[in-house]
DNA sequence: TGCTGTGAATAGATTCACAGCT
DNA sequence: AGCTGTGAATCTATTCACAGCA
């Protein structure tokens, strides 16, 4: 079990864990393969057979206990610790996520911010100090940062990034518009507000196209 | 051609795109597919199979012609106008979007702000005045939103998004950690911050899962 | 009877490999 | 010679369908 598991896989745990603590607030004990799928807009085969790379931990006739599934899907996750976190760039995006307490609650902690505008350095927001760039090494490796995130300008941001991977920092997450060249032992994952836009954008027009065709007709 | 795309060729081509604006600049006037691939992490067998859904652009012996490429990608994702997007929720997320230049300059304009919070109706937040979230459809018909962004705080987010949906709005853009359940008429992408770092998580958890084993034998 | 777990079947996406244009 | 465009082959993911347990 558990050889080269998808990515597809990996994102539908989470959505499967976050109904599994929604149930579990209400007090539910079992819940099926198809209730699960509901909500996290899935099949219930996809449930089981998401689940199955893993182990076999459902109840045939009843479904799979809500606690103790919840307990499963978060150490699968590895969210059963608390992530340290560091913050490089400082601007629109990354107070937000300073701010954003739902990372903490969820065991992101950012223990770390960064920029190079020397407005900011020695600031406080939201409680942290903003560090010069040229700290980088020396914070991450005295708070063992684990994650990174990436909020600077795109023109900065593959540099950023390897000097994240460089320091030692073994996963980042990119908010700039710009794909990150970095060593395949840096696991990366972006968040691209204009690339999902675009998709938006290439769906809305396509449905006019079409709506044009059929007019024509 | 053009029946049924992929979504991972569509946001492929979201890539190529924004590799070419950068060879524009450059005044470079050919590109090969494999230079093409490179960058946006593709192969060069996917950049052409991509793009032969849609049309053949290139020149053999040469490779495609970066300005007209550009102009092509930017018809079929439907960037050759400007699309007016409401933001619904101007918290830290919404507020940060609001402030986000790059938006605009893609063709992605916000022209109106929603919020139920008595305090921030009326006020302005880098030029736009936040309306009352009762005022949403008057506005958005009013406005010809187009596209929405869900940026509340999770709870009222399917609410928030069934309103958009039965208002007109084509297209979502959803910030809040919960699959939005809405008529398949509308679009609908996530941008999902906790989902990503735990994907980051299950990474690194694996891969220390990985080295310990392997300090095991 | 109800629901899991899973091989087998299908659908979907990527990669290969090469003919054909410039 | 160089690079595109594309059918065919492969690889990956999803769905089906049912045996087997509670």
């Amino acid at each position: 079990m558990s050889g080269r598991i998808p990515d597809s896989t990996v994102r539908r745990l989470s959505l499967y864990l976050r109904m599994l603590r929604e149930l579990g607030r209400t007090n539910r004990e079992f819940v099926s393969s198809h209730e699960l799928a509901g909500r996290a807009g899935a099949t219930s085969a996809q449930v089981r057979k998401d689940l199955s790379l893993f182990g076999s931990f459902g109840k045939r006739g009843r479904g799979y206990s809500v606690g103790s599934l919840s307990n499963t899907l978060e150490e699968i996750l590895g969210l059963v610790r608390t992530w340290k976190v560091g913050l490089v760039g400082v601007g629109k995006i990354g107070t937000a996520l300073l701010g954003y307490r739902d990372l903490d609650a969820r065991g992101f902690d950012i223990v770390a911010a960064f920029d190079v505008d020397a407005a900011k350095i020695g600031k406080q927001v939201f409680g942290l100090t903003v560090s010069p760039l040229s700290d980088l090494e020396r914070i991450v490796k005295e708070c063992g940062v684990e994650i990174g995130i990436v909020a600077t300008p795109p023109e900065v941001a593959a540099e950023v990034a390897k000097s994240l991977g460089d320091v030692g920092v073994g996963a980042i997450l990119n908010f700039a518009p710009t794909e990150l060249q970095v060593s395949d032992c840096v696991a990366v994952r972006a968040v691209d507000i204009v690339l999902e836009l675009e998709g938006l954008s290439y769906l809305l027009a396509t449905a006019r196209r079409l709506d044009a065709s059929k007019t024509d007709e």
